[in-house]
DNA sequence: TTGACATATTCCCATATAAGTATGTATTGT
DNA sequence: ACAATACATACTTATATGGGAATATGTCAA
């Protein structure tokens, strides 16, 4: 089985790093699709495409005004993966205190062992 | 061009769905692979590739002890992920602000045309 | 109507999958 | 030494991709 789609869902869609820039982009507010092609230089195309996947996932709105289409970021779409994220963050915090600890371990260790004045590193 | 490599980054890597269940599980406490293979039940073959996959982008840790390999989340790794999501999370306030002015309007809109004693929809 | 403009779609292609199967490698227990 | 255990890698295959180029669709303006 190859990979799943990038329409599958937010998490595939938000993994190509263009459509990232797209949707910061298009978060201060809507645009149309032609200041998305020159802000970001990418090819017309490409921006239609890109904008093709963040649609069907939801992470972007279109509103039709005569020939120009303005898009706007669905930050709401976003906030999935925030939250997924987010369930990690207690590890990474307890993470960062066992880093610390050792750390301290290791300035005590140093502190005792070590005498700055007189090292014997590299005798 | 193809989509960019799983191991190109943490994005990438985690828009598996699978990997995202190895991380959750992976997340309360250090495992070796058969446990995953067990209780996410996936074949181990499978289960080694994701977990190279993860290594690659530092997603998680191993301790080798033996012929067992204790596998861990790397929490930290996963906090890029959360700040960028984060960025969003004024616009979607701001959103939910919008959402719930235009639906208070919409209710005076209702309660201005609309009697609930006579109402005039379907005559 | 005709042409200019804005955006979308189609076609082609090189490439990276993920799953399944089989096999390789390292370590332990007897 | 040998079998068993734990894990990793190699190989195959169907499939989805993103870029580029060309083309289609839709809307306005003169």
């Amino acid at each position: 089985m190859p990979r799943a789609a990038t329409t599958s869902d937010a998490f595939n869609a938000v993994a190509e790093p263009r459509r990232r820039q797209i949707l910061s982009y298009l978060a201060l507010r809507e645009r149309p699709v032609g200041d998305i092609v020159e802000t970001l230089s990418l090819d017309q195309p490409s921006v239609s495409k890109h904008l093709r996947v963040l649609r069907r996932v939801g992470l972007v709105r279109v509103r039709c005004e005569g020939r120009h289409k303005f898009y706007r970021t669905n930050a709401e779409a976003i906030r999935p993966l925030h939250e997924w994220a987010g369930t990690f963050e207690r590890y990474w915090q307890h993470q960062l205190l066992s880093v610390k600890k050792r750390a301290e371990e290791k300035m005590t260790k140093l502190n005792s062992d070590f005498d700055p004045i007189n090292p014997k590193e590299k005798p």
